[in-house]
DNA sequence: GGAATCCGCTACGCAACCGTAGCGCTGTCT
DNA sequence: AGACAGCGCTACGGTTGCGTAGCGGATTCC
């Protein structure tokens, strides 16, 4: 081996399939594109990704910058605070549709499946440990079903964002939060 | 106007549109394959419908039949029953992904967009006159918001559904219920 | 019974995307 | 220095889907 793989050209087809991505979906990723916008020549594109999947993958993957933490000493101070850095990332432009696009992706091909779940299940992981902090400080019911209310929490605001097209305000946030809660205080 | 046309041939293509639409989800819906199951000439296609996508909403339109509503003179019945019918539905082999990919079509095309919010007030309806009624029965609160339960209802369900492939089993289906109860009872 | 017009058939032209081949240039490793 | 191998370029063949044209034959309205 003479020479590596450059990663220079590597970066750009990168960056140009996350720019992809985030204008048009995930439906909207074609090699082709990528190819065009990035200057990278298609062949190259295949010298470092035999299967473009891989190429969408990667880039998706490295877009989602984890969620910041906080530990406000109250769930619902903990929720509130994550949730308010979640919705504007929810309300982006074209996030709607690359986030359905990404569910049907998902649900077609197992490789963005799995993805998928490791993206969500990530996600999920500060609502955990809030939650998780709350039954330790004896502020919500031991006997609940973690997982249950993580998701009572998160199919709503999806169920409206992307399937309903709402505009979640921090009002009816605050509102769908004190809704779960009434649930499971003890 | 010598020969109207003919309501034989729009009935095969809507049908074959419907089985198509089943089988490989709104994705895989294209007037080739409509033409080439129904055995209608893609002319003839054009004929009736000048723009696919009115084949596809009309085929998608008369696949859904109502959902019937029960009465059973307590909420978490009424919603037991509901979701009792619902929930097969909901684990159809090819539904996941079809439902992924109206979504996903939802969030791009307006026109679709129109049919899915339309389809989903309908299914919501039966949820919203069982919640008036225990309102009326003094068994929730009146002050509660009805939309934002229906969807605490509804959210979960997809959510877990379609975004992270789970077989919602009827047990699994009574505690998300029970859970939401617990918040709305008076 | 005749004109209008729908139907099915075959065949286009067009566009997008895929994945690959061949070539000359250029950088890199030894 | 020289060989090896990545890079960009152009071009290709293949597939799929779109939407349309032109034809003969069938059907229905008047």
């Amino acid at each position: 081996m003479a020479r590596p793989l450059s990663t220079e050209a590597r970066d750009k087809m990168v960056l140009a399939a996350q720019q992809l991505i985030g204008d048009h979906g995930v439906e909207g990723f074609t090699v082709d594109e990528v190819a065009r916008r990035s200057g990278v020549a298609k062949t190259t594109i295949y010298r470092h990704f035999p299967n473009p999947n891989d190429l969408a993958i990667e880039a998706i993957d490295c877009m989602v910058e984890p969620f910041e933490e906080f530990d406000t000493g109250e769930l619902r101070g903990d929720l509130l605070a994550f949730f308010g850095q979640v919705l504007p990332h929810m309300h982006e432009p074209e996030m709607r549709e690359a986030m359905a696009g990404l569910f049907s992706l998902a649900a077609r091909e197992p490789e963005f499946g799995r993805m998928h779940k490791a993206m969500i299940d990530e996600r999920k992981q500060p609502m955990r440990r809030a939650l998780q902090r709350a039954i330790a400080r004896g502020e919500v019911d031991p006997d609940i079903d973690l997982e249950l209310a993580i998701d009572m929490f998160e199919g709503p605001l999806i169920y409206r964002r992307i399937l309903l097209d709402e505009t979640v305000t921090p009002q009816m946030l605050e509102q769908m939060v004190d809704f779960v809660l009434r649930a499971v205080r003890r």
